[in-house]
RNA sequence: GGGUCGGUACCCAAGCGGCCAAAGGGAGCAGACUGUAAAUCUGCCGGCUCAGCCUACGGAGGUUCGAAUCCUCCCCGGCCCA
């Protein structure tokens, strides 16, 4: 499956990741041979978020066609904070949060990236490439003297080209400021591009549009010190049709983590994506190839009821991420939850769906006793507190085994139980929990 | 250090002694319509033992029958001056 490596810019360009390059004809005789690619994340949090995803894979896309690409866990960059983006300072990480947040993520991107060389052939298989790296670059800055730094770095950037980047300017005319600190965030990225250029032959960076800064910050430091010409390349940020940040959901971030993120609810948060979303999310977070992309949408043109293009799309992401027999599972949960109607459920299908949908276990005495609901609803968390869980009766919006509760203040009894111990809640569309009733 | 403006619910932002759990907007949730979509309309949107009560308007005190609103001190931020 693998492709030559001058493939690469004119696959981004067709899944419409590209938003900036440097000298697009440079840029595309650089890439006639293998070059070594890198891409910077910050170690925020312990696991990687959906939009964190293009990132990797836009590496991954750059391994299968016989790029070398090095993937940089900014450990150094991550104790500082990116300004760009944000309406405030970054908290600081303690060192001990932040080497804990590179090992959650460090394993997750093994996962998405081959990190040794050989194939196993699978389609889109990322191995065709050559062996990834990882790499931290507080390795390489944490030793380095201030003295130094301003020597070798500081001395070839100049404040007026820094104050003029969009990231440092916004802050500047925010009522909130920005620290010394996050304004050196840039020379600290651009010493790492300097660093691999020098120490791994480094000669592109990538990154999302917000980077474009970061990036040239970096080229023109290697070409200062050096002469040398290297590259940058840069995606438009993942937004939704509507603008609004992708990413989020209710609960906050969608994680790649299982334990933050289920693989039900990451496959369910890809169900839901608008239609106007969902071909570029095709062709952006999967491997799928851009003719598969339009012959998928286009079978959803003709019946969007049936939301092909969705099903893919969580299918594929949900297989990169967390396999696809997790992906499958996720998929079986889902036709149960919202197939055709109330039908009878076997058995089978709730132990299916324990598995994947959250779900709490009920003392049979309670039970006797006549549950009251609107207290399960909080304890479960489908209602954030019991007054919630009241106003979604009153409005509703709550189900018992898929029949909507009509009485103001509504009990749960033993006559609720399906199979002799499952009852399944709903509240909405599309929030589900599972009563098993039994001891512990 | 001085001056000045500001800190209100998830976010923005009104309120400036009682009619304030606090206008408006956004986000979010739900209902209707649908397709687990969008748009639109409607309702909700601090908590609780819910016609009532409790907690809340940066923090701590105080004035008052009554304070988000007035006073004192403190903390935090912007801007200007030194």
């Amino acid at each position: 499956m693998s492709r030559p490596p001058s493939s690469v810019l004119a696959d981004f360009e067709a899944r419409g990741l590209v938003h900036d390059t440097t000298d697009r004809a440079a840029l595309a005789e650089r890439l006639s041979s293998p070059v070594t690619v890198y891409h910077g994340i910050d170690p925020t949090a312990d696991s990687l978020h959906v939009g964190n995803l293009v990132g990797v894979l836009a590496l991954r896309r750059f391994q299968a066609a016989g790029h070398r690409p090095v993937a940089l866990a900014g450990g150094a960059t991550g104790m500082i904070g990116d300004p760009g983006g944000r309406t405030g300072e970054r908290a600081l990480l303690d060192p001990a949060t932040l080497a804990a947040n590179l090992r959650g993520i460090e394993a997750q991107l093994r996962r998405l990236l081959a990190f040794e060389a050989g194939g196993s052939g699978e389609p889109g298989d990322a191995t065709a490439g050559q062996a990834a790296i990882l790499v931290d670059n507080a390795s390489w800055t944490a030793g380095l003297g201030l003295l130094d730094f301003l020597r070798d770095v500081g001395k070839h950037a100049t404040v007026n080209q820094m104050m003029a980047k969009e990231s440092v300017r916004s802050r500047l005319e925010s009522t909130e400021g920005i620290s010394f600190t996050e304004f050196s965030y840039m020379l600290i990225q651009a010493h790492d591009y300097l660093w691999l250029h020098q120490h791994e032959g480094c000669d592109l960076q990538i990154g999302g549009s917000d980077q474009w800064g970061n990036i040239t910050a970096g080229i023109d430091l290697v070409r200062r010190r050096t002469g040398d010409v290297v590259h940058g390349l840069t995606w438009p940020l993942l937004t939704r049709a509507d603008g609004s940040k992708f990413g989020k959901s209710v609960e906050g971030n969608v994680w790649l983590d299982p334990r933050r993120t289920s693989p039900y609810a990451f496959y369910q948060h890809w169900m839901q994506v608008d239609d106007a979303d969902v071909e570029r999310f095709l062709l952006q977070l999967t491997l799928l190839e851009v003719d598969e992309v339009a012959r998928v949408t286009a079978l959803h043109a003709t019946a969007p009821a049936r939301r092909e293009a969705q099903r893919r799309l969580a299918s594929e992401v949900t297989a990169l991420v967390h396999g696809e027999g997790e992906a499958s599972a996720a998929r079986a949960a889902s036709d149960i939850l919202f197939g055709a109607g109330p039908a009878e459920v076997p058995e089978a299908a709730y132990r299916t769906l324990q598995r994947e949908v959250p779900s709490t276990v009920v003392d049979p005495d309670r039970l006797a006793e006549g549950l009251d609901l609107v207290v399960v609803l909080a304890e479960t968390g489908l209602s954030s507190s019991r007054s919630d869980a009241r106003r979604s009766v009153g409005q509703g919006a709550v189900y018992v085994n898929d029949r909507r509760v009509a009485d103001e203040s509504p009990l749960l009894s033993s006559a609720d139980l399906r199979h002799g111990r499952w009852i399944l809640l709903r509240r909405g569309r599309r929030h589900h929990h599972l009563l098993r009733v039994g001891r512990e």
